[in-house]
DNA sequence: GATGAATGAGCGTTCATTCAT
DNA sequence: CATGAATGAACGCTCATTCAT
């Protein structure tokens, strides 16, 4: 009469959920034209059957893992700073939270972005993604100029965000690449790159290109 | 006494650049998996026999474009400014050719690029093309700062440089993905994410985390 | 004390039928191969495993339901005539009761019928059931000889009666194709093809081979 | 060194008539759905990517088959009769003609017919040969009657010649189901059914529904 | 040198069918 | 009585790759 009812004829969230990790667990390892269907059901202990019925096809699961993974990494970054704080408390908190997260999950997020950077059908849920956080790093930047008395037009504060978002992106690839790395740390180097930029901007300060 | 006028039978290194010609194209349009070397040996009005006799296998082909491209792409860049220039306007002239390579090739490096950052096998390829930019970039900063009588840790060089390099391919995905857009002004602002930092490292300002 | 208002626990005669209506419907819209057991238990309001519990394997199910519209139909036509009538007008009553029933079966029998013609398993269920039509009209062909002082050999009248036979269900797939057809008029249009050619055979006029 | 080249490497046109021989045989045993194209391939004595190379997918052999059966079909019938001959001269060469070929291809082309009748994805393609042959009987009966000063209205003309050749058909599968049976001897009693009846209408003759 | 012909291997997907609850 | 959970077994299809000519 053991606690756990059984070993099999889970309830189907359970289910759901180590097929999500197994999936994650392959889509990561091998990528995901090369993970098979049958790797992932094995791995999660289950016929491929299973899977399909429950999460659907290839191309659906792997968006489910990208939106899991995804909703869990915004959730880890919102919750990390309070939005009434100062623009670089604001940003560090959310840096952070972010290398954080990549750091603890670096067979996860960081490999699954990997890949879905590459294939088309999933650029768009990315795009989405990326376009949250530019908002939002962008949002800081013009939140804090105003405050200055200064302003930038909105496209230069979206290429200038997007620029950032991409320098962090590329610092999480390094720190999942290098497993021995610290999170934090590599957190306080970002800020270096992003905010002693963003702070001359703060001040009026820009470059302008030479006459050549 | 041939009267065919010589149509087929061209010299193998033509023959070999049409493969290319043709391999970038559908690898940029389909994606390296979705492409297959049927329509690449179509696309060069060849047969698929002579691809592999030429350029091996599917991979070997891919990793030769990659390589073409890239090579292309670093003469671009090299070629733009004189190593005994100023540091800021080394970098100018170096982003300015980046950009306008990118804009100039938008089908084809832009998305081999983003091809190869999502499968392993052409990882490291990359990654040997990626550590050239970083190591110049951070000899760029390294020798503007000992001008300035300072120094920077070799890692923390390292990984600044390592943003910036990642900031720059990101707004090199964003002008690959605006038609409209201005390559030398995305070069600016790039310009102004990157130097402007920069130049406060010069100065011995750093960012430290607060207590918290 | 049940509170429930007994929505379930439906008596099993009630629930096989339910069933069959069901089945009827999918198999129709379907075709044997592309219906699923899914969708038939799902359009039942019922779970699959009592399908399998009340009417057996797919295959099973198939032939009950080809069962139960095939006795509907004998019984219609059989009800149409009594024994004791002239041939012609027992032959106008049951071809006008069997295009009835067709017309208002549109969707039920007649695709039925039809998926039954090319699914080599039902073939014997089918022959079964025409074999007895082809036996009536064989009989009442024989009988009409017969009181005309005629005789015709087994096999001819056999095959006689299979070729109107044929001709009747060959008007019912065109009434079935044809939503906006009069039954009763397809019935005449019958009788006009059968009748008059089997008078003349009553009468002793036969067609014979030319010499060459 | 063999007449026949080899035993390989034939040309395409040779392996397409050994795959429909393959697919015609196979479809016939097992069914369009039960049939595999492991099998056909297997039968053919050539791998399956060639099949789908040549013939495409499963629905297009099949088709293919269809085809080539049916076109093969159509000339047997339309060689038989010329057109200048009296309508009982015809429609006589016509069903010894179609009786005939389907005697000798009792495996092949009655069986596929009878698939394709069930299955919706080939309806049309058959309802496309079935509507010529409706056509042609219909137009000989019109100019029959049109020769005796008589008429029939189109839908008459349409249903009628819709029963014979229904009726045709259904002595084809009775043929195809009798090994034994005597091919020119069915096309005589075809024609004691068509015939006769065919005649009384020729000369004025109609059933009508009774008052009831 | 160049190609049409040919294949081994594998993957995504579906479905009828059955336990265990 | 009734069902959600689970699976074995196939099948259609594709593709990179290689002979034989």
């Amino acid at each position: 009469m053991p606690t756990v009812p059984a070993f099999k004829r889970l309830p189907r969230a359970v289910r759901e959920q180590q097929m999500l990790d197994a999936a994650v667990k392959v889509f990561s390892r091998r990528g995901f034209h090369a993970a098979s269907m049958d790797e992932i059901a094995e791995d999660a202990g289950i016929s491929k059957p299973m899977v399909y019925a429950y999460l659907g096809t290839k191309e659906e699961l792997f968006v489910a893992c990208l939106h899991r993974e995804g909703t869990r990494m915004m959730q880890a970054i919102a919750g990390a700073a309070a939005p009434d704080l100062p623009a670089d408390i604001r940003l560090w908190r959310g840096l952070r939270a972010f290398f954080g997260f990549v750091g603890a999950h670096r067979d996860g997020w960081a490999v699954l972005y990997r890949q879905a950077r590459g294939e088309q059908p999933f650029a768009s849920e990315l795009a989405t993604m990326r376009a949250r956080l530019v908002e939002v790093v962008a949002g800081m930047l013009d939140h804090a100029l105003r405050a200055e008395g200064r302003e930038l037009a909105a496209i230069d504060l979206e290429v200038v965000a997007y620029a950032l978002v991409g320098a962090t992106e590329s610092l999480a690839d390094w720190l999942a690449d290098h497993p021995e790395a610290d999170p934090e740390k590599t957190a306080t180097r970002m800020m270096n790159v992003a905010w002693l930029g963003a702070a001359q901007l703060l001040h009026g300060v820009t470059w302008r290109p030479p006459a050549d």
